[in-house]
DNA sequence: AAATGACCAAATATGATTATCTGGTCAAAT
DNA sequence: ATTTGACCAGATAATCATATTTGGTCATTT
């Protein structure tokens, strides 16, 4: 039933069936984690043979790691059509966005069940390089005015983490009926945020340009993090 | 070196030892961890036999319970001392005591490396008793204007967990030095609060009251749970 | 009556052995 | 050139036997 050979080199081709063992990936680890889910798995469900992955991986961490970066990219297309102006906005729309893709929402929330031994890596770093950016936008708003001046970066930071994960851990840690509707939480989220860092001034066209270039660069570097993990290059 | 027999059945002297056995479990436990910690070694700490330790609690797990429960009367004790007269004061002088109490603090934010197998057990239960006490509280303030009225009883109540929560456990996960100080969490914990939760309604004195009167409420529960822990009641 | 600590059964750890699985490679097929 | 899948070594799991630990009891002592 094998038909090894070469059908025409095609890199749009190769990319595309990337994107399909990432899909077959995705599907898999979601259903029985990722400890259970095997390469062989993958490329059954994606219908390729298991060294094709290798062939776009090096090694099946590289694969995950692709996997959760085209997630990413992804949430942050998702915000980003949501078109935010401003700080609340934008961080509504992050929730929103976090709570539709369970992958990444496991990563953040480190649902033990899906992400098996990888829960706690896939936390604690990648956060260090992206925090910074988001440190600087919210300096940026501070000059602009849009948020409080009275705190430092880091407290300004720790206080939008606070509300983001202070409102996705212990939701997901609650029983099925006992949560809030995930909109909702997301309006939570956004409201709270605007009051705890929001100093009330009208937003002006500078903060929707802050914001905007914000996302710019976030999704830049998503999108070549993303590209970096399709072509070929682990690490 | 053994003196068995049988110096007075005083009851003060029992309650004494009782403490002194469940001071040498506290030491224990955070210097080794739950699981490290044998009933053996918290008999030799404490100057008693391991029997003894037995006279007191039906179980390993009973003593565990009553450490916990006397860390969260001591807790209260803490905050009530403090006099708090609003939401915000509250939960501000209830972050700070949290991260005092190590015990209390583990439990809360999960931490494994002290808790052991217990880790997940103690978090799920007993939240929603006091939390439908927390309910009626946050009601009570919301029919006297001091807290917001446009939201339901549920996400008052996942606000403030998520501010609580948001900012103990991801400092938790942060490496030592990158932590604000503790006084500093909790005071943007109580800022957050009164700007994500409050009216802007000065304080009146009956908020002040139902502020003292919910924290009566707890002590009594706390106290009174203690009690039966320190009784030989176990379950 | 009150406290002890030797004692026991059950749990847990250790180790040795074997079996199974699976990440990753590469010669062969086209 | 490209894809395959048999193949391999190392990891992981399963099994069984043995040793150690430890939660909990209770006859004995004062």
């Amino acid at each position: 039933m094998a038909r090894p050979g070469r059908p025409p080199q095609d890199p749009a081709r190769h990319l595309e069936r990337a994107h399909r063992i990432l899909d077959a990936a995705a599907e898999l680890i979601l259903r029985w984690g990722y400890d259970k889910t095997t390469v062989e798995d993958v490329a059954r469900a994606a219908g390729v043979a298991k060294g094709t992955i290798y062939l776009h991986w090096k090694t099946r961490d590289a694969l995950f790691t692709a996997l959760l970066r085209r997630d990413r990219v992804r949430l942050v297309e998702e915000v980003r059509a949501a078109e935010p102006a401003t700080l609340p906005e934008l961080i509504g729309e992050l929730t929103a966005a976090l709570l539709r893709r369970p992958l990444t929402r496991a990563a953040v929330v480190g649902d033990s069940e899906v992400l098996g031994k990888l829960t706690r890596q896939k936390l604690e770093r990648g956060t260090s390089e992206s925090d910074a950016a988001f440190g600087r936008y919210l300096d940026e708003l501070a000059r602009l005015g849009a948020v409080r001046a009275d705190l430092t970066a880091d407290e300004r930071t720790a206080l939008v983490t606070a509300l983001v994960y202070g409102f996705l851990i212990p939701q997901s840690m609650l029983p099925q009926d006992r949560r809030l509707p995930d909109k909702r939480v997301a309006e939570l989220v956004a409201d709270a945020t605007a009051r705890a860092l929001g100093t009330g001034a009208p937003p002006g066209q500078d903060v929707t340009r802050a914001t905007r270039a914000h996302l710019d660069e976030i999704e830049e570097t998503a999108a070549h993090r993303l590209a970096r993990s399709l072509g070929q290059e682990t690490r």
